[in-house]
DNA sequence: AATGAATGAGCCTTCATTCAT
DNA sequence: TATGAATGAAGGCTCATTCAT
C-alpha cells in the first residue's frame, strides 16, 4: 500500500488545481448518478477522485454547489447533444425525428444522467436560481419551433404555441423513457411520434 | 401554537388510536408536500399532529413507511378523482377533456400533492414494490384507451398503442403542469390539447 | 380474531389478581432467561403473560423490581433443590456427590436459569440490597460444612475454612459448567470431584 | 474540567490519530470498568478522552466493537501478567502459588478489570467469535498442566485432567475473588490453596 | 494547493412509564 | 383490576464542514 501511494504521489503532485477540479467533477457525476444526492457524501466524491476530503472544499463552497454544477453541466451537455443534431431549416418531421434520436442516443451513452438532469429543482433552489425545469425549457423551445413553422402556415392557426410546445416536449420525453425500458424498436418510436406530432399540427 | 393545542386538547384526551393515525396522515401529507421527504422529520410530523413523537412509531414502523403510505394514498386519490370524471363510453375527445379538467382541478385543490405523487421511485423501492412510475401507468391506461378506440377504426392503424399512449400521458401532464404555472386559461388548455390529440390520432 | 379474543376474554376475566401475578412471573422468567435483562421489555413480559402492558405496573413498581424478584426466586429455587438433596449427617463425600448431582439436575431441567441466578449483581443493586453473589454464598455454606467436618477432625487443621469453602464452591460450579457443555459423563464428573475434594481435605 | 482541557490543548492540537485512539482506549477502559457496558455511552467515552463524539466513530465502527476491543485487551493483559509469572519447569505447588499471586496482584492494580474480562460472553457474540469464557480457557490450561505433571506420575492416575483442570481454575478464581474482598491475608490464601490442590492431586 | 483528523448539530428510533378509560 | 395509547428522555450513529499542518 505504501508503494502504491508513493507511485500515485508523484503522479498527483504533478497535477495542478484544474486537474483536481476535473477529477472532482467526474467523481461527483459518477456518484450523483449512481447513488443520488442524499446518498453521496463530499468525502465519497473526494475519495473517488483520489483526493483528500478537504480538497473538495477548495473547489466547491459546499455540497449543494457541487450538485448544482453537475446538474447544470449535464443539462448543457444534453442540450448541446440535441442541438448539434438539429437539422437547421428542416421540416418539422425531421426535427422531431432528430430530437428523438438524439435523446435516445444520449440516454444510452450516459445512463442515469438524464434522470439527474431532470431532477426536481426543489432540491436545488433554496434561494438559488429560480431554476426552471429542463422539461419546461424544452417545451419553450418547441413552442418556438411551432411558432416558426406556423409562419409558413403549415400549422393549424388555432393552436397556442406555448401549450402545444409543452405537450410535444412531454410526449417526446415520456414516450422516449418508456421506449427505452421496453425492448421497443427505436425505429418504431421515431416513426410513431413523428407521425403523431406532425398530424396533430397539420391544419384541418 | 398554544391556542391550537388548547383547541385540540379535548380531542386528544379521548386517546383514540384511529384519530391519531388520521392526524398523523394529514400532518405527514402536509409536511411531505411542503418540505419534501428529507426535510421532514418524524418528530415534525408528530408535532404537527399535536402528538408526541413516540406516537408516530405506534402507527408507522419508520419514516419511509409513512412516506410510502402517503404516496400510495395520494396516487389512489388522484386516480380516483380522474376516474370518477371519466365519461364512460364517450368519445376520445371528451375523454381527453375530462382528464385534463380533472388533473387541473386536483392540482388546484391539492397543491403540491401531484409533485409528490410523481416522486421519483428511486427513493421508494429499496426492496419494496417495483413501483412503476405513475406517469407510466397513465401511459398504459391511455394505451388501452387508444386500443379501444382503434377497434372502431377511428384511429390510424399504423400507430403502436403503447408508444402513443405514453406520448399522450406525457403531453397531458406537461402541458397541464405549465398551464397551471402560467395564468393560461384552463379552457384554452383543454381546447388545444383536445384538438392536438384527436387530430393526431385520426386516420389520414 | 374477534372471536378468539372473546373466547379468551371469558377465561381471562375469571382470573383474579394473584393469577395475573403468577402469569407475569412465569413470563418474566421465560423472557429474562431467553433474552437477558436488557433485551426484555415490560411490554414483552405482559404480552407473553396475555395481559395488557399497564397491568405489569400493577404488580411491579418497575422493570428492575421484576428482575430482582425473578433472580431471588431462581436462587431460592436452586437452593431449595440443592438443600433437599443434601444428605443430613452424611459424610463429606456424599455431600459433594449430592450437591453435584443436584446442580446437574437443575441445570438440565431449567436451562438458562442458572446463568441468570448468577447474574452479576452490579446490574441489580443501585441502592438495593448489597446482594452478595450467589457463588459467594455457596462458598460460605461450604465453609460451614468444612468447619463442621473439621470438628470431627476428619480434616487437616491447617485449613482456613472460609478460603477452602470458596475454593470448593468455585471448583464445583466451574467443573459442573464445563461438564455440562462437553458430553462428559455426569458420573465421571461426580467421581472426579468427590475424590478431588475429599483428598484435598483429608489430614496429611 | 476547563483545567483539564487546557492541559490537553497542546496535545490535542497536534491531531495525531494514534494518540486519539490511545486516549479513547483508556477512557473506554475506565468507563466500562466503572459503569459497565450499558451505562457507558460512546459520547461519555469521547468526552472522557477529551474528544468530540464524532471522533469515537473514527476509531471504532460502533460501541460494541469498542467494548470487544477492551475486553480482548484486558484478557490479553491479564494473561500476559499471569504467564510472565509462571515458573517454567517448576513444580505444581510453585505454579499454583505463582498463579495466585499474579491474579491477586493484577486484581489489586487493575480494580474492576477482572470482572470485565470475565464478562458473560452473551453480551459479546452476536455473530462474533464463539468467545469461550476466559475461565474455561484457564481450565484448559490447568488441564494441560495436570496432564504434564501426570506423566511424572506425581498425580493420581484416576483423574480426568479436563475435569480437574476446570475445578482448579474455578477454585483459584473464586477463592481469589473472595480473599480480595475480605481482609484475608494474601499469604494465607496462597498457603491454603497450594496445600489444597496439591494434596488433592497426589496419588493415594 | 492539499490533507484528513476532528467536530457536534442533528437524525431516526426505542422503551420504561403514565393515565384516562 | 385491567387496558393500551400516549409520551419524551435518551441512545447510537452520520455527515457536512473546519482548520492545523
Amino acid at each position: 500500500m505504501t508503494g502504491q501511494v508513493l507511485v500515485m504521489e508523484s503522479a498527483r503532485s504533478s497535477r495542478r488545481k484544474p486537474e483536481s477540479l476535473a477529477r472532482l467533477k467526474a467523481a461527483a457525476r459518477k456518484l450523483f448518478v449512481e447513488r443520488g444526492y442524499d446518498a453521496t457524501r463530499p468525502q465519497d466524491i473526494a475519495k473517488e477522485a483520489g483526493l483528500g476530503h478537504g480538497t473538495f472544499y477548495l473547489h466547491y463552497p459546499d455540497k449543494r454547489a457541487c450538485f448544482l454544477a453537475f446538474i447544470a453541466e449535464a443539462r448543457r451537455e444534453l442540450d448541446d447533444h440535441i442541438q448539434s443534431r438539429r437539422l437547421q431549416g428542416a421540416g418539422l418531421e425531421q426535427n422531431i425525428a432528430a430530437a428523438l434520436t438524439a435523446i435516445g442516443d444520449y440516454a444510452e451513452n450516459h445512463p442515469g444522467v438524464m434522470r439527474a438532469a431532470f431532477t426536481d429543482e426543489r432540491m436545488i433552489d433554496a434561494e438559488g436560481a429560480p431554476s426552471r425545469s429542463l422539461l419546461a425549457e424544452w417545451g419553450e423551445q418547441w413552442a418556438d419551433t411551432v411558432r416558426g413553422v406556423a409562419k409558413t402556415s403549415a400549422i393549424s392557426a388555432s393552436y397556442d404555441p406555448d401549450i402545444v410546445g409543452q405537450a410535444i416536449a412531454g410526449a417526446l420525453l415520456q414516450a422516449g423513457r418508456e421506449a427505452h425500458r421496453s425492448p421497443l424498436a427505436r425505429e418504431a418510436l421515431v416513426k410513431n411520434l413523428t407521425a403523431f406530432i406532425s398530424r396533430a399540427l397539420k391544419p384541418a
